[in-house]
DNA sequence: CTTGCTATTCACCGCCCGGTGACAGATTGG
DNA sequence: CCAATCTGTCACCGGGCGGTGAATAGCAAG
């Protein structure tokens, strides 16, 4: 009764419903798309040549045709970066006038922290940056870091932080907190004992968030 | 002259200089010194059973033997976590008089600051707590959290948090932020945009720190 | 010495990875 | 019509992985 031959294949993406079409540009797209869902669902984990040619139902040669392998790709998922950002945080100030530096330090916080949350794909990037130093991972920490630093600078404006105070570090504490605590939340819904599952979890952390930076710029 | 046989063996690890003396105590002592080694010092990526085994210089199998496999070697590193702990952050006050939950949460933030800053394993460990969530990771990150949880409650006496503040989520928020920054600095020498490579700059992130908590705490 | 027991090693399996060379079908230009 | 080119596919390689069954080397008691 057993099967005669062991390989059984079971195709488990691209139920190919629709017939590949001979188109490079497309092509390229489905690769692009394949990776940063791959990326933002699974992890860099199991991020690599095969998973991807997988997910975007081509050859994995053609990634290293139209790419020039992963890092290439890795660094294609860079450049898009910039537009990604640019399409998921609002750029102006949601109706509000932003007199002081606090008011403007708090809405980034704010806003941060809900893309933040929402973006798998960025929150990915972000513990790869953390867990590995690569050649790649540089690059894209580097765009993601780019992209951020044009939006808060959009954002700013004229406002000039208090005197007496290292905005630059303080910022990055703050900033590094927001990273953390969503880092920490997406994989196992808390962060150093504060359980952060639903609406009101998160209710409380942006209250504190709130807090600290009126703490620091009144 | 060339060696007839290909294989040539490269003695990569322990270059045999001592003799393997049958003791199963200290076999196991070394497969587990081995793996905690060598998740400081590469990471968890490339943590696994063959590397841990060529690092103790000894067979796989005898990991599944004593250990019961990864999971158990893993779980034998999370239980050897409350002393590491304990070892590296002192459990007293340094001399000082701790008058106020503000004075207390300084010391706390600073301490634990250094605490990550020198100690390679942790940093590794909350890298992987961030990037995964099987039930390897999951044991170890609560153990850390066990010991951290009663170090702060060693310390906190019978301080009580000022009324007004949900000390728990601020707490969480500043404590991300520490693990975040010396995380990023860790793998790239700085973090949000904020560089960290010498001493003078982990000053700087060390007065940001105090200002967040005084901003807070008083 | 022989008989066990225990610590340790060895050989091997199947799997998936990254990477490459050769091939097949469509499209285009002369 | 043929030839060149482009897009896409396939088969294969070496290597490292996790995992397992069997053999071997040292010790201890009888």
């Amino acid at each position: 009764m057993a099967v005669a031959n062991a390989a059984v294949k079971i195709p488990l993406q691209a139920p190919a419903a629709e017939k590949r079409v001979r188109n490079r540009a497309a092509t390229e797209q489905a690769i692009l798309d394949a990776a940063k869902r791959l990326l933002a669902e699974e992890g860099f984990q199991n991020f690599g040549i095969n998973a991807v040619a997988r997910g975007a139902g081509c050859d994995k040669q053609l990634i290293y045709r139209y790419y020039g392998g992963l890092n290439g790709l890795v660094e294609a998922i860079g450049t898009d970066l910039g537009s990604w950002v640019a399409d998921r945080i609002p750029d102006d100030t949601g109706g509000m006038f932003l007199l002081t530096y606090g008011d403007l330090m708090e809405r980034l916080s704010l806003l941060f922290l809900d893309a933040l949350r929402a973006d798998p794909l960025m929150r990915r990037i972000v513990a790869w940056e953390v867990s590995e130093s690569s050649e790649q991972v540089r690059r894209l920490s580097e765009a993601r870091s780019r992209a951020l630093a044009g939006w808060i600078e959009r954002m700013r404006g004229s406002l000039a932080p208090p005197k007496g105070v290292d905005a630059q570090a303080v910022n990055a504490m703050i900033f590094a907190a927001i990273q953390h605590i969503v880092l920490a939340s997406a994989v196992s819904d808390q962060c150093a004992g504060l359980v952060l599952k639903n609406g009101r979890d998160w209710e409380k952390a942006a209250t504190a968030l709130k807090r600290i930076v009126r703490g620091v710029y009144g």
